[in-house]
DNA sequence: TCCTATACCTAGGTTATCTATGTATAAGAT
DNA sequence: ATCTTATACATAGATAACCTAGGTATAGGA
């Protein structure tokens, strides 16, 4: 399936539940969505560079099993970006079904 | 706005209501969506020319006010990807409501 | 006569996604 | 002991869906 740019909503989303890890994020969405969401990793960690360069997220390394873990957490910026973007998914995903609903005038 | 791949959904969709031409394709998706899904013409010609090389529409001349008019209908493959489209949408929208909605264990 | 809406089109660019590949560690299976 | 799988991060290059910006042409209203 095509996934359309849902995924910088559905990262700040995840961490908007707390920070988080790359790896832990994409499970997270793929298992709460009952895997229909299943991003790449070439898809998401350049989405996850991307947003820290904008400022959206910040990384900070964590142990985790005597490895180091890059984990990222919001910042306010990025709060106002899952905002913004949360009223964007849901004037778009219903202006789509209104459409698909719409009786038309034959 | 990202309109992430609805639009050859919402063309075949316009079209299974009747033939159309491109231009009131386009205002019809609009005027649906109370002018939030506003395609570029950049964009839907383009697509309705790969719609019909791929075989889900069909094009015949139609005059109207004396000019000639591309006028576009669903085939049969078309229908059945309207379908599936269809499917697809409402499948990967619920994803992602379904994520954005999902409590989460701290 | 000018402007706007209608109607179609293409070239070139951007962005989100993909596939494919690479590195490295840990845990479980054989 | 070795193999495989899951974890964890990363980059390069391709593709597809969209965009902007331009072009052509006709009809109707101000």
């Amino acid at each position: 399936m095509n996934f359309r740019g849902s995924l910088t909503l559905l990262i700040l989303f995840v961490l908007s539940k707390g920070p988080n890890h790359g790896y832990q994020i994409a499970k997270a969405i793929k298992q709460q969505s009952d895997g229909i969401l299943d991003f790449k990793e070439g898809t998401l960690y350049p989405t996850l560079h991307g947003l820290e360069q904008q400022g959206m997220i910040e990384v900070f390394e964590q142990a985790e099993n005597g490895r180091s873990r890059r984990y990222y957490r919001l910042t306010q910026d990025g709060r106002a970006l899952l905002d913004q973007e949360r009223d964007e998914w849901a004037r778009y995903s219903s202006a789509v079904d209104n459409v698909l609903k719409g009786a038309q005038p034959s």
